[in-house]
DNA sequence: GTGAGCTTGTGCGTTCGTGCACAAGCGGTA
DNA sequence: TACCGCTTGTGCACGAACGCACAAGCTCAC
């Protein structure tokens, strides 16, 4: 329906999302993409080609509707629905995900926490019980759950990443170092914190500029 | 030195080293550009033509030499000597991250960890006591650091990202949603969980397939 | 020594993203 | 009503990345 956006698009209207959230508290009702792209830390020109995506709501002369646009922004990014969220792995990293309240408060609230070990289902965790992965499927139906983050050890994030798919998520955020297969109909992004210093380290080391967000692409 | 090697082929560095890591632990001794690919999740095109700017090491018919190849992966991004880390803002996400020895069996020990809270200050966390941040300056210099980690609220990211550039910090990572400005000598990557989610939010709805590692790009 | 069978290294066409630069268009002013 | 200044929307050209496809080159067998 809506028509499609580049990948490199999709990637940059969160951040555009927060920077418009940020001027709508300080009042501003209008925007102008230099402005916009100031705060976001963008080229001006990339901040209309990008908005232009959404359909083409600026007002020659005066700039954008804040609200209006965040509106838009949110509708393309499917925010207006919220959608729930179970954890599966509830080490250190999991924990700090599940106290963490930025996921709710922007439309990802987290309804259920898995993990395999004896010793942690049946924990409380921010309010809720840590459940057993073996009961994956049934929490999955039952809370409607469209997104699975996986925060296991590598070697289970095969698993679990199979366990999630066959349980009906409709995507997938891994923080588990590890290559995972899904089918191409379950969009999976990966986040992996080694990975990225060691990126780092390559421009370090040749001490040459490389400022940048974590954009994606690939098919 | 070594040839200029292009953003992405960075980027996909750090996964060929860890596919390798897998392989010589089997015991294997050469792999060919399909199978690391297959591994790796990636085209065997590609990893060919990501090898060669490392030098043309590979053997025509035979395969790449798995103990060479990590040498010379490692040595492109400066993982043949260690890299102290620092972690400022020791709340949920920082004490994970300190807990986490991914870091420090990658060649990227954190040595020391730091707080604004007066109450956060000297904890002991995983063996390392927590420091204050006016201290920052002293204990980058003292240990050398040249990693900064930023796991602090969005509106302490710059001040800290600016105490961090100011104490000769080399390069910066950081969590906080927010947009940083650094020096352009200073490589500064950013991991935003929230916007993770919200792009995955896009492509779900629009259920089309969009796998993708977390490939960076910008100037 | 010669040939068969692999696997590398890379040239090339294609696609995607970027940002400059400018015409189109809106609002306010005289 | 006519004009001026400002901002959007986009055509265009450039560059980066990708992956196919093939020649070059190595090893092994006979
Ligand atoms: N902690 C960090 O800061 C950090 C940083 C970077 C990457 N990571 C990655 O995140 C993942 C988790 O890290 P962590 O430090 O929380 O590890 P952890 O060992 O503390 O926790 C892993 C949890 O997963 C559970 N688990 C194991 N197998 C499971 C399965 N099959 N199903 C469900 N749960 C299972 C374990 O019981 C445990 O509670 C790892 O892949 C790690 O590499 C963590
Ligand atoms: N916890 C998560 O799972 C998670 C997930 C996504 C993003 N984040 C982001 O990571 C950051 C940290 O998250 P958190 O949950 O750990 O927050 P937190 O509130 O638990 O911890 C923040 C810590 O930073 C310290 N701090 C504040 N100002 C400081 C300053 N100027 N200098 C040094 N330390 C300072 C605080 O004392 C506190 O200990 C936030 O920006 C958050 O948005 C966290």
């Amino acid at each position: 329906m809506a028509r499609e956006i580049p990948d490199a698009t999709v990637a940059r209207l969160p951040i555009y999302r927060r920077s418009l959230v940020e001027l709508a508290s300080t009042g501003a009702e209008m925007v102008s993409s230099a402005a916009l792209a100031d705060l976001a830390g963008v080229n001006a020109a990339k901040v209309r080609k990008d908005l232009s995506y959404l359909g083409t709501y600026g007002v020659r002369g005066v700039g954008y509707d804040v609200k209006f646009l965040l509106r838009q922004i949110g509708d393309a990014l499917g925010l207006d629905i919220e959608t729930p969220v179970v954890i599966v792995g509830m080490g250190n990293l999991g924990q700090a995900l599940a106290h963490y309240g930025g996921f709710s408060s922007r439309g990802f609230p987290i309804v259920a926490l898995v993990d395999a070990s004896e010793a942690k289902v049946g924990q409380v965790v921010d309010g809720i019980a840590i459940s057993h992965i073996d009961d994956l499927d049934t929490i999955v139906k039952e809370h409607a759950i469209a997104v699975g983050i996986i925060a296991t050890p590598a070697e289970a994030a095969q698993i679990v990443a199979d366990a999630l798919v066959a349980a009906g998520v409709r995507s997938i955020l891994s923080f588990a170092p590890s290559v995972l297969h899904v089918p191409e109909t379950v969009p999976l992004r990966k986040v992996d914190l080694a990975t990225e210093l060691q990126i780092l380290g390559y421009y370090q080391q040749r001490e040459s500029p490389a400022e940048g967000g974590n954009t994606d692409k690939s098919a």
